[in-house]
Parts: structure tokens; sequence; C-alpha cells
DNA sequence: ATTTGACCTGGAGTGCACTCCAGGTTATAC
DNA sequence: GTATAACCTGGAGTGCACTCCAGGTCAAAT
């Protein structure tokens, strides 16, 4: 009966280890995400070691996107309190994730204006080398 | 003669203030550049006060690109320092130029994902407000 | 000539997001 | 049951990209 296999084991959740490959977040992240108050104090073992169930996983894939997208520590912290808070704070947290997307989209346009000019300057040093083998050969 | 315009005195050279002002970059920042070698030493009035030409105006604005698309200061500082080493090194510049346009390109595709999904739950989060919202009237 | 503000240098300090460590407890394999 | 590996905590350390500071020089205006 007891399954051996830790995706499973204990009402399907997850030691840190584990996590940490799944998420690519390091064990110590984990640890300090936690502390930070980012995620809300994850399940323990018996012995005191961290279980994660989905529910943190899902959260954490959350935490991830908005870390990639460039939110703060900080801002992700206040977030985090807001959803501790319950359902009151959901226009707050809506707001929060407008103002973030809409600052993504001006970091995505500036990236792609930029992604413009270095495709420029990759032509004049393409062109360059061009001339300068066109050189060497006469 | 003498023209009073701080823009086109001395031949067209601007003070570091001129150039925080147009760039965005402090003066600090402009200085912690030139110290690390991104730029080539800047030069000087009679007084030893930086004065900037055109060329670094536009070399400048070349670095701020790559530093917005997620450059390091130590590729850049190899990349400035492969320039400071003359046309033989051109196909190493090109070849740095490729490989971070790549890696911008991974970038700007991964944020799109990230957009996408974050717009998703924005809808789920509009979604719960509008329920609320129901429930509190009725 | 002098005041005031901009600038200089070398080096120390800051904020962020981790990352590592010591000293100890728990789990797994044999 | 014991060796070994994984985990725990609190706190110190790291790397990056600046940013600030002290103590001094230079420039612009009066």
């Amino acid at each position: 009966m007891a399954n051996g296999n830790p995706l499973h084991q204990g009402g399907g959740t997850l030691t840190i280890a584990e996590v940490s490959e799944r998420t690519g977040l390091s064990a110590d992240t984990l640890r300090y995400y936690e502390k930070a108050g980012l995620i809300e104090r994850v399940g323990r073992s018996a012995g005191n070691q961290r279980r994660y169930a989905a529910a943190d996983l899902e959260w954490l894939a959350f935490l991830m996107r908005l870390r990639e997208t460039g939110m703060s520590i900080a801002d992700m912290q206040h977030f985090a309190q807001l959803r501790g808070a319950g359902g009151a704070t959901v226009a707050d947290r809506l707001a929060m994730l407008r103002e973030h997307r809409s600052s993504l989209e001006d970091r995505i346009r500036c990236l792609r204006r930029n992604a413009k000019a270095l495709d420029d300057k990759i032509n004049h040093y393409e062109l360059l080398l061009t001339r300068e083998q066109g050189t060497e050969a006469g």
C-alpha cells in the first residue's frame, strides 16, 4: 500500500528537493520565499520537514511568472499579503495585476524596439565583415 | 562669437551633467562606466572636466541598448575591449551581438507567454470581482 | 576677488535577490 | 543500529550595478 514514489506519499505532497527540481528554484530560495512571506507556511512532516501540496506548487508557478516578468520581491510580498487577507482584497489584487501587466507591455515594446536596433547593428557588422574579407581577398 | 549655449561650446561637446540629462544615466553612473572600461577615456577640458563628444553619445546609446536588453556589465566590458582592439575583432563582436540578439528573442517570447498567462489571471480576478459584487447586491 | 555650484578622484556604502554556513535534527539504506 | 544523506533554523556572506561620500579643484556669476 505504502507507495515508495515520493510524488505520491503522504497525500501527494513533495519534499523541498522535489519542488526545487520541478521549479528550478533552489531549496534555499524556496525557504527564503517562505521566510519572506511570499508563500504561506508550507505544511510539515512529523519531523518538521516541508511537504509541498499541489496548491503550493500552483502558487509558486504564479509567483515565478511575476518574478520572470520583473516584479520585485517587495511587490510580491504585498500581493501575497493581500491574498492572505481574503476576498475583500480582490479589487486591490486586480489593480496590482493590471498595473503590472501594463508595465510588462511597455517593457516588451521597449525590448522589441531595441531588438530592431540590434538587428541594424548586426547588419552593419556583417557588412563590415564582408568588406574586410573582400579586402583580404583583393 | 563665443556662444554661451553649452551645447555648442568647445566644438560641440557636452558636460557630464548634460549627458546625464540626455541619457537618463546619473553622473555617477557615467563615471562608473568609464572607470569600468565600458567607455574609452572621455576627453577633458583644460581643468580636467569631462567633455563628451557626439561619438561618445552614440556609443553610450548603444551601451544603453545592450543594458536595457539585459547584457551584464562584464559582457559589455568584453565587447568594449574588443571594440578597442580594432577591426580584427569584428567577427567576435558580431558573434557576441548575434548571441545576445538570440537570447533577447527567447526572453521576449518568454515574456509574451507570461503576459498571456497574466491576462488569464486578470480575467479570473475580474470574474471573481463581478460575482462578489453580484453577491453584495443579492 | 570671492562666493557658489559643478566637477574631480578613490573608495566606502547600498539594495536587491539570493546563497552559503554552522550546528543540529530527521530520514533512508544497509 | 549506524552511517549517510536530506533537511531544519538563524544569520552571515555574495555579486551585481550602481550610489554616495570626503576632501579637494574648477567654473560662472557678481
